[in-house]
DNA sequence: TAGAGTGTTTACAATATTCTAAATATACTA
DNA sequence: TAGTATATTTAGAATATTGTAAACACTCTA
């Protein structure tokens, strides 16, 4: 065993760990990509809990989790009945699907913001109104107005990022 | 007072509270963040406490962190000892900034990782090695390979979105 | 300089998150 | 079908985060 190459593994798989939150990884997700990262075979279950020292059900739910995430593929092994996993080798590909996911997530959620904000004002435009609450409409009119300028352009630069190709041609 | 506009106020800075973590801010700031951004005038702490109900503590401490990352300004009203607020009406500039400086952040940290595992990885390579040892230095190269591409790409796209103001003219 | 008004810090409490260990469920093999 | 290997779920423990209330510090004014 290599004493350098074996600090090179922990330093590589605590570092993921520790950087994880980034694409809204837990910090086991983190290490257990990590791993099989580098990992030059698929790893079972039992594989991963003995090596990053966790409890097998922690070790269960994060790799589902990432699996469902696209970060990691589950292996069939002839003679083996576990179940084996392997990283997704493209980084950069779970990096965008990860970031796109997580932006129309919250665009859904500014959309119904703005909706419901838009429906309520509307509402109180037609009551009678003192001169007051007429004002105070008139602002929030105005501020509306602004979100919804940048939610659009969210919007577009969402669609771009999703459908063009052009960054991968970087690669 | 007027029901609806009062039901859209408060929709409001729930939503955006809820949303908050979007931007790395506390359900706490963007609250604060979305009450300043919903008053036609600057408010005082105080104000905010009031009408947010919560504590002093917690409100000083958010909000200096809005005014630290630029979402808020500090305002001096004449007559009063107060310290006010006002919210950065410029959104997409605080979004920008969020997430350029959060993204600066998190490549530093991908470069400790890269530069220490390259430097253990070569240490390894020095001393004599079993033939396994070869392999996985051989295999933990690539892998480094592929990660410094990707950090590479991440560079250029980051530094095209602080220098170009190319994004700013669909506004 | 005393005292009122304001903002900040701190120690503790509440809450939320995430892990573990054990129980349970599932699927394969003999 | 019994028994074994494996994965998943769950209840509760550990930890981390965030808020609160109260003490403290600062600053202005009378």
């Amino acid at each position: 065993m290599n004493k350098n190459l074996d600090q090179a593994y922990h330093n590589f798989i605590e570092g993921i760990g520790h950087l994880s939150a980034t694409l809204e990884f837990s910090k086991v997700m983190g290490q257990l990509y990590a791993l099989l990262y580098l990992s030059e075979k698929p790893l079972s279950l039992d594989d991963m809990v003995k090596r990053l020292a966790i409890s097998k059900g922690s070790a269960s739910i994060n790799i589902r989790e990432l699996e469902e995430k696209g970060a990691v593929k589950r292996i069939w092994m002839k003679g083996s009945r576990k179940n084996f996993y392997e990283a997704e080798p493209d980084l950069w590909k779970i990096i965008r699907n990860r970031i796109i996911l997580s932006a129309r997530w919250r665009m859904a959620e500014v959309e119904d913001i703005i909706k419901k904000t838009e429906e309520l004002t509307r509402n109180a435009q037609k009551n009678p109104n003192s001169n007051e609450d007429k004002r105070k409409i008139k602002f929030y009119n105005e501020r509306l107005k602004q979100i919804k300028k940048v939610y659009k352009l969210g919007e577009r630069i969402l669609t771009i990022a999703t459908k063009s190709k052009i960054i991968e041609k970087f690669l």
